[in-house]
DNA sequence: CGCAGAGATTGACTCCCGTCGATGCGTTGT
DNA sequence: ACAACGCATCGACGGGAGTCAATCTCTGCG
């Protein structure tokens, strides 16, 4: 279910397979969302990186199960990690996650993305 | 129409507003699709750093009515360039547009690696 | 054991999105 | 002028995604 960004390649290096950026696309369906945007926001600005549901629901709007849903999206993205201590579920950013992800996006590690290609 | 991702807020710098988290949405909607990653790569790829619709059509295996729609939603975004010379209709990468977009996920440079002064 | 609270799951609804075929528009060549 | 080509737009279809109310599960407490 969790997806490996880091096996991403980064996009403009080299033409993607469907494959490639099928899996790619993944993680970035995840992120496009405004309340999962919030949620990864929240969850990393939160008191020692971390926050529960009752956490997040207030400040998002959006009812108890919707957040709940969305935290899942995140966690099988392979971006967020959710450990439950007694009654209450953590979420904490998984370390790492977004920059494998920018750095896809990136077109400045692969070196020669400068316009003259030659 | 076009989206300015460099408006866009860190994500895990401090809590996303609703409107942030909608802008930059936006944005990753626009790359959080196969096809138009394999666009933006293979624009990328291509020779001189641009390319017709025509050249992206047999690569995707989608339709030309559909890779034009997928076309459109990146240059709606601000990712692509649109230059119609005489029939042909050429796509480039908007510099530092993928860029902008990737700093915007990046854990990094909300903290301590600032590539600007500061 | 029964109750209360936190969170996940289910079901249903609506809306958006990707896709294609058909068509329209502008340019190029004969 | 006419035909051919490249590309954009339109209309339509099917699948997927976000949302909520209701419900279920599990934990903690008395």
């Amino acid at each position: 279910m969790s997806v490996d960004v880091a096996s991403c390649t980064p996009l403009v290096r080299k033409a993607l397979t469907a494959e490639q950026a099928a899996d790619l696309s993944r993680v970035l369906k995840a992120v496009a969302d405004p309340a999962r945007l919030r949620l990864l926001s929240l969850v990393a600005a939160h008191e020692g990186g971390e926050a529960c549901v009752c956490d997040l629901t207030e400040p998002l709007g959006l009812s108890q199960p919707t957040v709940s849903h969305h935290l899942k999206v995140l966690v099988d993205a392979g971006l967020l990690t959710r450990d439950k201590r007694g009654v209450w579920a953590w979420f904490r950013l998984v370390p790492g996650a977004l920059d494998a992800l920018a750095a896809a996006l990136s077109t400045a590690g692969s070196r020669d993305a400068a316009p003259s290609s030659g």
